[in-house]
DNA sequence: TCTTATCCGACTATTTTACTAAGGTATATA
DNA sequence: TATATACCTTAGTAAAATAGTCGGATAAGA
């Protein structure tokens, strides 16, 4: 089991896209630069997410990406797996052929945590998540942050 | 956070030196053929269950380790954390200056799962592990294919 | 003193992570 | 139709961690 940036990047990027909804589609460009997370690696993530059905994407200019369904129906756990961060913590995969084809001393008690883990990620949908005070907080930090880039941008072209 | 075969093999080598409790001291030759551990690996993960005081050594022939307090006074978060595998799911160690300083949007998510997988793991003792029947049933089958093992390896000597 | 076993440090192959680089493709707007 | 935007894809790579191996030192019982 692993647990590491590339499942929290996946989960904060798709947090990001679940709070700036309905203004047409978000940029990878944007959410870069908000969460601080490499373009070309968010690209990579989005390929996975994508093909997971999980968000739908819209090229040209003025394109970017939109949550495929709407954010109360997806879990934090089929953000994880998307990505191929597996949230077993088994060595054999829950197959129970740890020790020589057989379940090792431990295997019980490591299926356990697994479904203790997944039961804990697939309770809390995006939804939840932008309905939390602290996460409003952290988000009106950054898109405060955010437009003043854009302003200097903006001057720095005049 | 990251949970992988050091920190199975040591709560198996734990569970495997509470299971033998009582005979003296296990060596770590036993647990290797048991558990299917490779021994130097072993000394590795006993020598850092030794500085954390989850285990004590008795050197020389018919020497080997035993648990230093009792099966249920140690508890299975304490193994993983002895061999450096962190329970913690965060990004920052929990500090809250994942993004420049700041929490990063999701950091109280992982926040609550981490505290959510201590709370599992500090709730379970060794005494708990041996007293589970799975865990019985694969101790005794090991058991037996290792004195079989010792068996064949008497006759080979005559 | 020989054997058994813990101790200790250094070294290494493999895998994964977290990227970067370098292109190509689709599409809205001027 | 030109062009800029933004998605899409593949390949490569430095750094870190994993899961060991190897060689030898130390201690204690037979």
């Amino acid at each position: 089991m692993r647990l590491t940036t590339k499942g929290r990047y996946a989960v904060t990027a798709m947090l990001d896209l679940a709070l700036h909804e309905g203004r047409g589609p978000i940029s990878l460009a944007d959410i870069s630069t908000r969460q601080k997370i490499s373009l070309s690696y968010l690209e990579q993530l989005f390929a996975k997410l994508r093909r997971n059905d999980l968000v739908k994407s819209v090229r040209g200019p003025g394109g970017g990406y939109q949550l495929s369904r709407s954010k109360d129906s997806i879990y934090v756990v089929e953000v994880i797996d998307a990505v191929n961060e597996s949230v077993d913590a088994t060595g054999c995969n829950s197959n129970g052929d740890c020790l020589d084809g057989d379940a090792c001393l431990t295997h019980h008690l490591w299926c356990d945590l697994s479904s203790q883990i997944h039961q804990f990620l697939s309770g809390i949908s995006l939804e939840d998540l932008v309905a939390r005070k602290d996460v409003q907080e952290v988000s009106k930090r950054q898109d405060r942050a955010h437009q003043l880039l854009n302003t200097i941008e903006m001057e720095a072209v005049v």
